[in-house]
DNA sequence: GATTAATGCGAATATTTATTCGCGTTCAAT
DNA sequence: ATTGAACGCGAATAAATATTCGCATTAATC
């Protein structure tokens, strides 16, 4: 940032800018922003925009590291249970728990796609411009932290070794099966196929073998 | 194609302008090709090129055409097997000649986005402002088959219902995360285990049972 | 209320880039 | 060889757009 706000009226005007960034790319998708549309968008002259960003690419920036730490902390609301269902309904397998978690998972993330008039999901379709490492190491950092711990309460019959790789894989697997889900316009499946297909996968590979042998 | 080329020199230029396109969308991005500057590489003057192709976009979708093309027939290629080991290993699973395919077609599909000076790289991450579907529905109808006569041949305990849905979620799944893979500098994981996570997670989604209740 | 710093403005600038068009060249058919 | 069609050229055109800078306005400080 060129320079820092020191009054509330330049701070407002701050907010603004990153606001009407995001409503210019649901708009006009990232690449068809420009300067001159989020100015006014904002209500404000170009001018007073490279006052406070150094360019166009900063603004978005902005507004990235914005929805991340929004998004973090509608992760951590998420009322996910860190135990199996084994305990107070005795299931064969310990994985109901797991199950109900994986699925609150996607459910919010297709809520989170589906906000904001696609503005998340115009995003990730250009994570490849973007700062996406932050967020991304959010999302799995998130998720490590939950199967860490839930591995560790429900004690799996081994420990399971490559947990990041495992994680990696299902993060974007999952990701990007949603945003290619969204973005197709023929609907010949249901967001509900989808979402138990998805979840049936993940919990699939995730109570598999800790160690496969080939 | 706004003129069809009609003698032998003008054909040639034709293809020369689309790998020339194909150049310079590896050595400076999908955002970064100009018109200037595949002419150039092309060794002919924009002025030809814009007698033959409408628009720039219209050089990309006939690279992509290119493209999908050569992938449907190396496709075909691949020495898939049609039948489980069971019959001539007598495993307890009837799923090593599934695994066996999966993992060549995602080692397959880690060659091809590694080749050409990362082309399908590029082409994948800007998928959505491409005309992807006919490669996708390539890619989908080849699993689709192979997958439908594999599980007619070695009669699964039950068809499985939702078979475009799981292909539609693993096509996606696979790519991405490959793509994804890829595309990280860091280098956390080595790509062996990736592929060798991904068919774990694909060949148990396949596997596992046609129609899950909730 | 005077002074200074912070803020805000937007026309002007500079650059980039897609696309066109009139003219010269090459090819193919007779 | 002649003629017409196909081809190829690239300077010129037009439009879009990021960024700047000198001046006007507002807030903070004394």
């Amino acid at each position: 940032m060129r320079k820092k706000p020191k009054q509330k009226r330049s701070r407002q005007m701050v907010d603004a800018l990153i606001e009407a960034t995001a409503k210019c790319v649901t708009e006009l998708g990232l690449d068809g922003i420009t300067t001159h549309h989020i100015a006014e968008t904002a209500g404000v002259s170009v001018g007073s925009l490279y006052q406070y960003f150094d360019d166009k690419e900063a603004l978005v920036e902005a507004l990235v590291d914005k929805l991340a730490n929004e998004i973090s902390e509608a992760l951590r609301r998420l009322p996910l249970i860190e135990q199996t269902m084994m305990e107070q309904a005795g299931g064969a397998e310990g994985t109901a728990g797991l199950k109900g978690n994986v699925n609150m998972i996607i459910q919010f993330g297709f809520a989170l796609l589906n906000s904001r008039d696609g503005l998340y999901l115009e995003l990730v379709r250009n994570w490849h411009s973007l700062p996406t490492d932050r967020v991304m190491d959010i999302l799995q950092q998130t998720f490590m932290d939950l199967s860490r711990v839930y591995f560790l309460k429900n004690y799996q019959n081994t420990p399971i070794e490559d947990l990041h790789v495992r994680i990696f894989i299902i993060a974007n697997s999952v990701m990007f099966t949603m945003v290619r889900y969204i973005g197709q316009p023929r609907m010949l499946m249901s967001q509900e196929e989808i979402t138990k297909g998805l979840t049936e996968m993940v919990v699939g590979y995730l109570s598999g073998p800790g160690e496969t042998e080939y």
